[in-house]
DNA sequence: ATAAACCACTTTAAATTTGCAAGTGGTTGT
DNA sequence: ACAACCACTTGCAAATTTAAAGTGGTTTAT
């Protein structure tokens, strides 16, 4: 129904065509540093994601590649929402996202010892990260 | 008239009430691997964006301090549109938005030297891409 | 000196997207 | 049996985006 045509072959434009919107990216942070894999949780987050904006976003982000839906054991509706290793590489610019905030936004609620821990190594922390989000086995 | 509240005080928040959207981190790509400097350039680019939405984008970026502008030298209506330090410093994010394209878009445009030389040295890139940004006066 | 072209926008109106509130239909707990 | 919970879906008003045309100065060519 959507992105039939894309409007460039631009790697700037190719991740702007999935996330260029207010949103998705904060469904991603959820995911990737909040430990959030539950509909229920999302919503739940500070910043007041509609019901529907939620649904579509979910949809696009798995239409993607980017998360996938599996089974929770004992709770035959509850649906758990994880990260591909699509989306655990999106971890380095998700932390340049932050590193950015931490300098320029005075009120950042940045937790300052993750900037420091960054600043001194980043390459570590990017595989302490992706590591942990790896280590979810998805029950499809 | 915009952003009176911020929706959260979230460093990925705080980049997406910015940027969030399909066409401002365009015109910072125009201004940072482009070298584009003017309106009507910006107009020239692949995906085509309105006036309007330039005009509004650009004032936007300006009163975030990303961009500022200054008197063409020859041409006293021409507008120079430049990265601040504040937009030099998203160079570490584009590139992981380069990153992250050439890695899952099977069509990417993207230039494989450029790729190469990030794996190869991506500090060492980000302070020359840096400082041949930082190298233009702006005479305001 | 005048006219055409160029420049950075603005305006208008239609189409699309968003945000809010309420509702749906199946599942689970008591 | 019934209420609560779950992941959405629907309807609708408001906001945003888009394309197209227009504005009012500035510069270039004649």
């Amino acid at each position: 129904m959507k992105e039939l045509k894309r409007r460039s072959d631009c790697p700037i434009n190719f991740v702007l065509e999935i996330f260029g919107d207010k949103w998705t990216f904060l469904v991603v942070r959820d995911l990737m540093f909040k430990g959030k894999h539950f509909y229920g949780e999302f919503l739940l987050s500070e910043e007041k994601i509609a019901t529907n904006i939620l649904a579509d976003r979910l949809s696009v982000l798995e239409s993607n590649g980017i998360i996938n839906k599996s089974a929770d054991r004992s709770h035959k509706q509850k649906i758990k929402y994880s990260l591909t290793q699509k989306g655990i590489d999106l971890v380095p610019l998700l932390i340049e996202f932050i590193m950015w905030s931490a300098k320029y936004d005075k009120q950042s609620a940045v937790d300052r010892k993750f900037v420091k821990s960054v600043k001194q190594d980043k390459v570590g922390l990017i595989s302490e990260v992706s590591k942990s989000l790896g280590g979810e086995l998805s029950v499809s």
